[in-house]
DNA sequence: CTGGCTTAGTTTTGTAGTCGAAGAAAGTGA
DNA sequence: TCACTTTCTTCGACTACAAAACTAAGCCAG
């Protein structure tokens, strides 16, 4: 299955936006609701009444009253229906379910070995999803602890998967669910993810860059309200989300974001997987900062050894940091100066070392016109492990909920 | 008077969108528009008598059969209501009026020394546009010639402004109309454009930067299939315009696209008049060219005396152009790779210098993910002078169609 | 030259989404 | 108890659009 285009009623008072200010708990009535979202009440009534006839939202009793007659509280469901979400990473790759709010129901991270190739990745990643889904996984699955919240539900189809979100850490062709020359993913290029999901799962499967979800995810949960924003994924690889007019910008192609070869200056230039030297990808990654390090005659087994180091004040691995720091800043002061966003956030296993974002920061303001910076938010991303997971489900329901509505 | 918001119903159907399908020939009958915009005919019959009613357009008889009734021939009223547009630059500035088409009906060039302030430089172009739109002007008015279509029509109003808009060769806050720390503009810091024309015209003004207003035009009159463009305006001074999903993008401040303070890789870097060294304006606008020529110790008056040169294959002047062209490419490469367009179209007077041209090309082909580069159409920007007064005159028809229906 | 087919455009009717006003429901507080 | 507030529903109206039926006006084949 291939979705073309997102839904167009997301935003400004759709169902998809009351549900989740239902879920985030900024609305607790249908009043709420009304003056949120700027419907008349009316109109509100009518939409909420559709989302709890699609089991979306449930009345929970009576409020406390304000002065006047008491709400009806609303809430999402507990146990009702959830979608599956795959964060792939060059490492791990984290694994859940979550409810159609967006919150996480289940979450575990697994070891991945992308060079396995994608049958192989893919097919244990889609098990662990259906352990998951599976009415009672929360008792019977093995792995890594995952909080169980998995009451199921009275009314009917408890715990039902109604589609799959899978964020890949390479370029994706949006529309067709294909991968398209990654340069770290070797025995990927061309293959079509969705296809080959779609033929082991019944449900709608919706494929996408891991920038882009962990974008959409940030935007969601941290900066709805702003229209324009730039998130940096700086982990093993580096990406980049855009959110524009508040809706993720993923240009003609679908390419939107890949910064990872924009060249940087650097000296001597570091040769890149993708053939070229220079690459940001090259200068600036975890898979950079490792291979910088060793060559330096410090041996170091991964990117977790690195951060390691850098928290410790190592001076090789920080004057690393602050040097990939400076790379991602002057490729970010041109797509700040270019795009003007409200914020830009910076995400990924990186994104907690303090030197990188200290002078991502310098670099930024000192390049960018002052108008650009004058309000420019310039933040960590916060929810972390799972906001890649939330970004691929937020995806995945804006997609099930305008299609039943 | 001041505009917030674009109007929203531009796109799809809009009575604007079929105003302009008219107006370029693409539809001459209600026929063509049903098939065109996906409405239905009795939609659009309503729609078309609306914009007949306005005076927006009229019938002009029967045309030919294809097999079945003769379709009632659709167009636009010549003569009719007009706005005013001004594009201003470094040196010149274009004055025009143009029909509720998008058509110019007269245009004409008149010097400008930007440093003799705004109220000057605007209150003698605001009275060149009062005189274009009067209803005598083209025998009357003074100056360059300029083609005159200018037959009054019978009907009541002819030829009454109905806007105007103005594009400044600096960084503007479209919301309140106001120029921000223009780096090229003496005089000018703060001054609020919108403002002082309202004051001394009684239609709406709209304001904002001449590389959006060329974006604008150039999108609409060449690429409005296309979602995702980018401008690149390279003359005296080095702007773009961002279009994002059909409509122009101005970010957070309305800054979007003003990538001319990026750094680019030179040595020597030269100083730019923002105060830093190395900024692509310092090294590829025109007025950069001029100046680097002159140290070179060739005498050049201005950048018609440059581009002179290097149509004459001046060995300096060509080496300029080329580097001019890789700064260019460089940043542009960036852009591409993060905003992955459709196309990317250069403007200006420096657009037509072949070998700028050619190693922008190069170095774009160079830099870019061969994903983004796969289908990305590289262009000169097409209409020539006419093109920011276009773009400036649909923001405005925009607006007022909009208003009015 | 007449009926069948095609294209063009209008009119009528219906539907979906939204708003606003009115009012019902359910409380608070003096 | 009564005035007032807040919450939520109901109902009528309006708008945008579409579907279908219909009128208008041509083509062409027999």
């Amino acid at each position: 299955m291939t979705i073309d285009e997102a839904p167009r009623d997301v935003l400004r008072g759709g169902p998809r936006e009351l549900l989740r200010w239902v879920a985030t708990g900024a609305a607790v009535s249908r009043a709420d609701l009304s003056r949120l979202s700027g419907l008349s009440p009316s109109t509100v009534s009518q939409r909420v009444e559709a989302l709890i006839n699609q089991g979306l939202l449930e009345e929970t009793g009576a409020g406390r009253s304000r002065g006047g007659r008491r709400p009806r509280q609303l809430a999402v469901p507990t146990g009702g229906a959830v979608v599956g979400a795959i964060d792939l990473g060059a490492h791990h790759a984290r694994v859940g379910t979550l409810d159609l709010s967006g919150r996480v129901v289940q979450g575990r991270t697994l070891p991945v070995r992308i060079e396995d190739g994608p049958e192989q990745v893919l097919g244990a990643l889609l098990a662990e999803v259906a352990a998951l889904a599976a009415p009672s996984s929360a008792s019977t699955a093995s792995g890594v602890a995952s909080p169980s919240t998995g009451s199921t539900t009275a009314d009917g189809a408890a715990g039902a998967l109604r589609g799959l979100g899978i964020g890949i850490p390479g370029p994706v062709q949006h529309a067709t669910g294909r991968i398209v020359s990654p340069s770290r993913m070797p025995g990927w290029n061309g293959f079509d993810v969705a296809a080959f999901c779609a033929g082991r799962v019944d449900v709608p499967v919706i494929v996408d860059n891991d920038a882009n979800l962990m974008a959409l995810g940030a935007h969601r949960t941290a900066h709805s309200e702003l229209d324009h924003a730039v998130y940096i994924k700086a982990g093993t690889g580096i990406g980049s989300g855009v959110i524009s007019s508040g809706r993720l910008h993923r240009g003609a192609q679908g390419a939107a974001g890949d910064i990872s070869h924009c060249r940087v200056v650097a000296d001597p230039a570091p040769p890149c997987t993708c053939g070229n030297a220079g690459c940001l990808e090259a200068v600036a990654s975890g898979a950079a900062l490792v291979t910088a390090l060793r060559d330096q005659g410090i041996p170091v087994s991964d990117l977790t050894g690195v951060i390691r180091l850098i928290d410790d004040g190592d001076r090789h691995a920080t004057a690393l940091a602050r040097q990939a720091g400076r790379a991602i800043g002057e490729i970010l002061a041109v797509v700040v100066n270019f795009f003007n966003p409200q914020v830009v956030a910076i995400g990924g296993r990186l994104a907690d070392c303090e030197p990188l974002l200290a002078s991502m920061r310098a670099t930024l303001y000192e390049r960018c016109l002052p108008l650009a910076t004058q309000t420019l938010l310039i933040e960590r991303v916060a929810t972390g492990q799972d906001i890649g997971i939330t970004g691929a489900a937020h995806l995945v329901i804006d997609h099930v909920v305008a299609a039943h509505s």
